[in-house]
DNA sequence: CCCGTGGGTGAAGGCGGCGTTAAGGCGGCG
DNA sequence: CGCCGCCTTAACGCCGCCTTCACCCACGGG
């Protein structure tokens, strides 16, 4: 399932820890002391580090200060006490998750799950890339050349419907449809005004396109530069 | 409160534990025998289990796998001695939680409600994080920069709600259904204030946001400031 | 060469989304 | 019973956005 860094000064649950996640299909390495897994962390590369507050040689919150200055690798913290105040220290300086002692095996075995779960669900569902514009649906934000494009509602609209569609011809008739959602008539006037907007922002004129491309007589075309 | 098992085979233990649990808002129903709680736990489906060790025709341990065979119900082990292996064995095997005796039955009380908590919570797994940002669901404690950010409850869960969707953009109509449980209608300006409210305790205004960006027409959405 | 059509550009106006403030009601807690 | 937070609702005003209009130019066909 997943490579898990134990750090974990206490022989006995060190073991426990490793039979119990080992039980549950993860590889495991162990560490008794901050120094030492620091070093496991660096030449091992795990994809979780399960991290006890009591070493005996590291306060724990500088120990994770040290593991996030080399790695952003999710890290959960395991606790004697339930310190509300430590905890949330120790969450603002990194942490990914905790527990506080006693717990259950698979409640270790679920936080790893969900911690993994989000690391690699970061880069899911990708935007759309015409040339040197990237745009991105979910969070309506449209980057060209690396600045980001200050769009209008329905200037993002009309941009990430033609993106959708790059290198193909768009009647302006469809545009209002599926856009505009006016499904007949209307002044097709407004998408030569919204289309002439774009350009400006997209940084070039009707004279000299490089994204947007008027065909005359049948529509436009998204298409990157030559 | 809660629905609790409690088997014991002690019969003064027991109606002591029945009245201290009573007297503390819990149902209780009680198995002096393994055998006997085994059944009990899957007619009754309690809240959480009480489960002491020395129990007459069953090794604790063997009772414990039998329960986490069946059902994931939270454990509570009474023990009667402070046997440090024996204790770490046990959590390994699932328990949730231990005693030692003699307790004062208000530690019982507390104990019950803290297994409760975490196991309702576990859906929910793990603090947010966006920007300087902090939000654990489970302490509903939030954090900007270091310092505690002192939320209301609406407040504080429309913050989650978006930090869950960071960078996403999320309607107003999405807010009131999810957040304020309200499937249809509603005069969406309560949001607007509440977000308004949010922006100030974030230290930033709607003309310079910082982490909540407006969309027009659109949204809201919650992202690290740039 | 003229005229029709399609498109580019600028400006004006109205509408509606949104920010902000304040008042009132409701429930919890002492 | 009274206080106090919290939430809701209403009112007001601003400003951004969209639409529309007017006028221009470019192109292409008769």
């Amino acid at each position: 399932m997943a490579d898990v860094l134990i750090v974990e000064d206490d022989a006995t649950i060190r073991t426990a820890l490793v039979r119990a996640l080992g039980a549950r299909q993860h590889s495991t390495m162990t560490a008794p002391t901050a120094m030492e897994g620091l070093q496991s962390l660096v030449a091992n590369r795990p994809d979780v580090v399960v991290l006890d507050l009591g070493l005996p040689d590291l306060d724990g919150a500088a120990l994770l200060a040290m593991i996030r200055s080399v790695s952003d690798v999710p890290v959960i913290v395991v606790s004697a006490r339930d310190d509300g105040d430590g905890i949330v220290a120790l969450l603002d300086a990194g942490a990914d998750d905790y527990l506080v002692k006693p717990f259950a095996a698979d409640q270790l075995d679920a936080r790893i799950r969900a911690v993994l779960r989000r690391a690699d669900s970061a880069k899911t569902v990708g935007p759309v890339t015409v040339g040197g514009i990237v745009i991105d649906a979910r969070s309506r934000a449209a980057v060209l050349d690396g600045a980001p494009l200050e769009l209008s509602p329905k200037e993002f609209d009309l941009l990430l419907y033609l993106a959708e569609r790059a290198g193909e011809v768009v009647g302006k008739r469809e545009l209002l449809a599926k856009v505009w959602n006016q499904p007949y008539g209307g002044a097709d006037k407004t998408v030569d005004v919204h289309l002439h907007w774009l350009r400006r922002k997209l940084g070039e004129t009707a004279d000299a396109p490089r994204y947007l491309v008027r065909v005359r007589g049948v529509g436009v075309k998204l298409a990157p530069p030559a």
